[in-house]
RNA sequence: GCGCCCGUAGCUCAGUGGAUAGAGCGCUGGCCUCCGGAGCCAGAGGUCGCAGGUUCAAAUCCUGCCGGGCGUACCA
């Protein structure tokens, strides 16, 4: 909060004689720019002080006016309308964001405290689809913000490279496999293998019979799965790695769910001992029924460590894991980046820590979210329903090819930059594409909604980077630290500047909400606010006073602006 | 059946108690002798799923219903 609000809230609490946090929390930008900069809703005093709400904001409005860093103050019926000295609103946002440069933003919030952040966590032996993408992109980006709050990060790829999908990856190659193909097509011959016995499972369901075999030779440690097996998670780590290095995105620990293999029988035993676990049907499972008075017509499923072919699950394993993150790492919070579908394990999955005695058990978070839609159902690795990220992307990087060789300036971009550039911005498109709309709203997945880079989506913010960058490079002389602000008095100025100081919490908020979103939506109203100030309010060759404001406002924007895009896990391309 | 999520403009989505509900796409019409037109400006387009309730004030909170998605013990 900027010290004129302050003083405006303080003042205001004085004369109502309500706590400042009152006046604070109902403090907002009024319904549109011209009533002023910010407006007192007076509804919620009326009752205790027994006046009209009209009443207290004339009182309000006169008194706020003698303020010296009050412009103007009205009232307009019930609420209070007050302009500021924008000078110095503009002295002060500005101020900060030259100081703090690429800090701008960050907090000590975090310091001493680590956040574990599972994300991605692909399954071994499949491309990545297009789906794949929101859990990693979202990962990402909550990993990059919360580091930027100042809390250590480990990101964690929890590999899917255990269970008995492996058996069954294991049977079809045994059935139909040719060494030399699965090496030169890798993930998609496996992936191909593995959709083939599903569809043959069908009309034979001994198959599956014979997958769940294989899976339990390969828990057992026999020879030829445990080989077969290795060789299936080092090609497909190998794939996995250039997605990743694309994106820009590294982890701190890549411990996939085999790592736990051997920590689950002692882990089953000692449930057992411990009578948290018990057997029924034949499996060991964690009853959860919350049965305070024997009624239990809720009937909550228990969770399932064991099935009765002796076999693990995966919440087996990921107990396993949240036992070992927590004594690794001792945790302020784990976060689970897997989709909503997933809410009722992750419910389970807590509640069994929580019967187990951990009072860690509270700070795990399941970051849900919404399924990609194609073609307006759930895309199915198994029955082929599938977009490949790698078509995405090359699609994306050839169409943004087209536009760099089109565009009507002559580019002075190098090939080699072109290729920096279109790949950067391909990869934005697809990463904004991810993260602009709330987490829980399903995506639909379209084409031509990827392929478009006007309006609303990354390329979009990163153009608008560009041309700020565009800008400092003519100038090419040092930024004024103290820039003349009476001299930033259009409209568009102001509204930019007050976007740029939104930043911090917006940034909080994100991290808050475990939603990259709130940052998003947030930065393509900043890239609009920064067109629309840069359509109508010209820089260089201005009276030096007029250009020294308006170079520091460019410099500022162009900061928050490519921070803001790194905390989403884009890049911001000086020309493009 | 039960649980969780979603329902706002033709389409995709913001807005979760405060003034006349906002964007993008699409549609109509404007703006480059001037810092990058992947841009900017203007216009048309909405009984906020339905019905009650709480409140000075409801898209927002509560209850019930309708429609859609996901889940609901041996997949991950």
């Amino acid at each position: 909060m900027n010290p004129i609000v302050r003083e405006i809230a303080e003042r205001a609490a004085d004369l109502l004689r309500v706590p400042v946090a009152r006046v604070e929390g109902v403090l907002a930008p009024p319904r549109e720019e011209s009533l002023g900069d910010y407006t007192i809703p007076c509804f919620a005093f009326a009752k205790e002080l027994r006046r009209s709400p009209q009443e207290i904001a004339a009182e309000l409005a006169s008194a706020l006016e003698e303020l010296s860093s009050v412009e103007r103050a009205e009232a307009a019926g019930p609420y209070v309308n007050i302009t500021v000295d924008r000078p110095r609103l503009l002295a002060h946002i500005l101020g900060q964001v030259l100081r703090e440069g690429e800090g701008y933003g960050s907090s000590g919030e975090g310091r001493g405290k680590t956040i574990v952040i599972d994300y991605s966590s692909p399954n071994i032996a499949r491309p990545f689809t297009i789906a794949h993408m929101r859990t990693t992109v979202l990962g990402h980006s909550l990993k990059r913000i919360y580091e930027h709050l100042g809390y250590r990060v480990v990101g964690v790829n929890h590999l899917g490279d255990w269970g008995t999908q492996f058996g069954a990856l294991i049977a079809a190659y045994k059935r139909w496999g040719v060494r030399e193909r699965v090496e030169r097509e890798n993930v998609y011959e496996l992936f191909r293998l593995y959709v083939r016995f599903h569809e043959e499972a069908k009309q034979d369901p001994s198959l599956e019979e014979e997958g769940r075999a294989w899976f339990k030779r390969l828990e057992e440690g026999d020879p030829e799965a445990r080989e077969l097996w290795q060789w299936f998670v080092d090609l497909s780590w190998q794939v996995f790695q250039r997605y990743y290095e694309i994106l820009g995105i590294e982890f701190e620990e890549v411990r996939g769910e085999s790592a736990y293999r051997d920590r689950t029988g002692p882990l089953i035993q000692e449930l057992l001992e411990k009578g948290i676990a018990k057997e029924s049907r034949g499996a060991v499972i964690v009853p959860l029924e919350d049965s305070e008075d024997g009624k239990d017509d809720k009937e909550e499923p228990p969770l399932l460590l064991r099935k009765s072919d002796g076999t693990t699950l995966y919440a087996t394993r990921d107990l396993a894991a949240a036992i070992y993150h927590y004594e690794t790492y001792r945790f302020h919070k784990k976060l689970y980046v897997v989709d909503a579908g997933q809410s009722l394990h992750f419910k389970q999955l807590f509640k069994a820590l929580e019967k187990m005695g951990y009072p860690w058990a509270k700070d795990l978070v399941h970051v849900a979210f919404g399924v990609v839609l194609f073609e307006e159902q759930r895309m199915s690795t198994r029955a082929g329903r599938v977009v490949f990220f790698e078509d995405v992307l090359n699609q994306a990087v050839e169409r943004i090819r087209q536009i760099i060789e089109q565009a009507e300036k002559k580019t002075d971009l190098t090939e080699e930059e072109k290729e920096r550039v279109a790949q950067d911005v391909g990869v934005g498109a697809i990463v904004y594409a991810n993260l602009s709309r709330s987490r829980l709203q399903n995506i639909h997945f379209r084409w031509d909604e990827v392929l478009s880079f006007e309006g609303r989506s990354g390329p979009y913010l990163q153009y608008t980077h560009a041309r700020l960058a565009g800008v400092l490079r003519k100038y090419g002389r040092e930024i004024p630290q103290a820039p003349d602000c009476a001299a930033l008095s259009q409209l568009q100025e102001v509204a930019l500047a007050k976007k740029l100081e939104q930043f911090p919490s917006r940034v909080q908020s994100a991290a808050r909400e475990y939603d990259p979103f709130l940052l998003s939506d947030y930065l393509y109203d900043l890239a609009l606010a920064t067109n629309k100030f840069y359509d109508s309010c010209r820089v260089l060759g201005e009276p030096s006073e007029v250009e020294g404001a308006r170079i520091a406002l460019v410099y500022a924007a162009k900061t928050v602006l490519k921070k803001g895009l790194e905390l989403l896990g884009m890049k911001a391309p000086e020309k493009m």
